[in-house]
DNA sequence: TGTACATCAGTGAACGCGCGTTCACTGATGTAC
DNA sequence: TGTACATCAGTGAACGCGCGTTCACTGATGTAC
């Protein structure tokens, strides 16, 4: 055994498991997933290749695993968001904070989703994509229930929250992908998102009046 | 020699550089650039792996060489959209049309472009974001000379044609994705795009009067 | 026009390497009595 | 509590394969005279 600490068989595996979706979460990080190699994925792990069989059927299995824990963290994200969202002008104030705070204490599964959207292997894809429509139609039922918004067509408050989540998206992007200690493009990234979201809410404004 | 038609020297160099970015192309539609081998593009090309390095240094030269094709293509499209774009609405009404047909007709290369983004090998993803960044400036450049934009301050502009490429981008690779003889899920998302594009619209009225 | 030589795009063998997957195994944890 | 057996997470050797890159080569095209 690799390792023989004093815990149930049960707990060891677990923690095993969870040290193969570290890893590879980790290294796609810097390299993209799809490129990823299970020996490579092992090795980070600290088990022997063989091994990863007895968690995951495929590396493809552990990538859809890292989707689910992704948007875990995004659901979460949404959850804070609409604590006690009443107005446009507050989701917006408080919405900015909140993305560049979860997203930086969370680059590496904002990376994951924002990189394997569009180029991880097909399974992975389409299930970040299915969960991105999920995603916006949960904020869809969100922004419904402001008193503002809630005589629009649902077809219209599905658009309103896809473009606030793309949009986000983006801006997640540009988060990750900011370098450490660099307090002035985090005011930026947020001065934009803020600007962003707010000219998307005067055209909301405007729709139907 | 592969190939013995009547031609010069340089006319079948320039034939089978072409055929190598043509094969890396079509290839990277189903898997991604960064999964590419060397011998699998050779092949698809008709040349022997060798041959490949006398045109181009490594596969990621061949995938800047297909950044710059790309993006040439989408510059096109600009200046087809940019012919008479006296108001908005015109902007609108056209630029919907204008991105499905030309998105259509360059399937591959949006597709490269969106899915090698924020994925593919480190020069070719900054080689891409260098670009879009360049086409955003542009295409605000554009924008800067219609009536009613003409005094806004030059950031928002930028901002402006930020959220249209952005969006534009998106559709693209829903176009892109959209499987053959659909007319209908085309229709839906030309009018999709409209109806997004008229909501910024709407917000940038507002926006500083 | 004809000849002799230079150029160089494309060839094909060879190399060492990391890959995914199989298989029989080991030995600590778990269970039945 | 002690013993005998079952389970099963992790091991390590082995396999055949496609990879990127090197190298000396071939022979058609190009050029000098």
């Amino acid at each position: 055994m690799a390792v023989t600490s004093s815990s149930t068989r049960q707990e060891q595996k677990e923690r095993t498991r969870q040290a193969i979706l570290d890893a590879a979460l980790q290294l796609s990080g810097k390299v993209g997933f799809a490129q990823l190699s299970l020996r490579q994925v092992a090795r980070e792990a600290g088990i022997v290749p063989t091994a990863l069989y007895r968690h995951f059927g495929s590396l493809d299995d552990v990538g859809l695993a890292l989707v689910e824990e992704s948007f875990e963290t995004l659901r979460a994200m949404i959850r804070d968001a609409q604590r006690d969202p009443d107005t446009f002008a507050d989701i917006i104030e408080s919405s900015a904070e909140i993305l560049v705070r979860v997203v930086k204490a969370n680059r590496s599964h904002f990376g994951f989703v924002a990189r394997e959207r569009t180029s991880g292997s097909d399974p992975v894809r389409q299930a970040i994509q299915r969960e991105l429509e999920l995603f916006i139609s949960e904020l869809a039922l969100v922004l419904a229930r402001l008193p503002h918004i809630g005589t629009w067509s649902s077809e219209d408050v599905t658009m309103a929250s896809g473009l606030f989540i793309r949009n986000m998206v983006y801006r997640a992007e540009q988060v990750v992908q900011m370098p450490d200690g660099r307090p002035d493009l985090e005011e930026d990234i947020k001065r934009k998102a803020r600007r962003e979201m707010r000219l998307i809410v005067l055209g909301f404004e405007k729709w139907q009046s």
